[in-house]
DNA sequence: ATAGGGCTTCCCATCATGGGAAGGTCAAGG
DNA sequence: CCTTGACCTTCCCATGATGGGAAGCCCTAT
């Protein structure tokens, strides 16, 4: 098939699926005798394993070195639960931070009435100076 | 002072400074008689605001509009509020769909032995099928 | 044969950020 | 006074993943 219903196929879009290959994390497809990219159902195997790794957040290189492991036969599980349990560390990593956030302008918001009057916390504590950025005291570097 | 000493100051690299500055989010610098950006102290302040913010997530586009409000002193507290909440609610969204992913991986990877043997249903779930992504029912659009 | 749609490559844009080059400026020290 | 080195200026390029669009070739149905 061609790289239109390869795209339909596998809901990576033909864009993607050429960058994909510009950058090495599939392999050039096959050509027709007019030079057009032509699918099997095994490369629209792995564009879904792609997009699915993509929704599921993976950075492309993880993706790269799940589908070495994938095509690997021989591969350790051990080996793919380390890279997956990593993804969830990070994930994790991110979603405290979010939450932090998200708990600070709640409390924020708590404070500020929300009226047509100007004063408002939210403004207050943005503006606040919190702690200085890496203050380098005088020398440059020192 | 000049823009590195400003940068020093507030956190904000002199590069995302004249960044800021090209795209209209602050106002052009003040320039000494070599051309050289001089800041003031309430540009100053105008940075770890917008520093503080970025931290906190705020696109660029919202904090444009925050700034506003902030310059301004006729400003309705409830909109600073909204904007606040808002962001609580996209920042909501987010945390939810990682958490989704996260919580699928740390399945799979429960049932994953993580040891030398190939078989891994992590791979599984990644090569298999899921809903297909918005099949168009042979006519492209109807 | 012609139209239309699909395919090709190539370039550009995004968003926020950093790297680096080429060249001007300033302050300190010999 | 001149050199040195740190600083500043602008301009271009790159990132990562994605989309838009142009110019031009190809295929199929009418």
């Amino acid at each position: 098939m061609n790289i239109g219903e390869a795209a339909k196929a596998s809901g990576v879009s033909a864009k993607m699926i050429r960058y994909y290959e510009s950058v090495g994390l599939i392999d050039p497809a096959t050509r027709s005798e007019a030079g057009y990219r032509v699918y099997s159902e095994n490369d629209l195997h792995v564009l879904r394993f792609i997009k699915r790794a993509r929704t599921m957040g993976f950075p492309m290189e993880r993706i790269t070195v799940l589908l070495g492991l994938w095509r690997d036969g021989d591969r350790n599980s051990a080996e793919v639960k380390k890279l997956a349990l990593g993804h969830v560390v990070e994930l994790e990593r991110q979603i405290a931070e979010m939450q932090a956030v998200a708990d600070t302008l709640r409390k924020l918001a708590a404070t500020c009435h929300g009226d047509n009057r100007p004063h408002c916390p939210i403004l207050d504590d943005l503006s606040a100076e919190h702690e200085a950025p890496a203050r380098t005291p005088k020398r440059r570097r020192a």
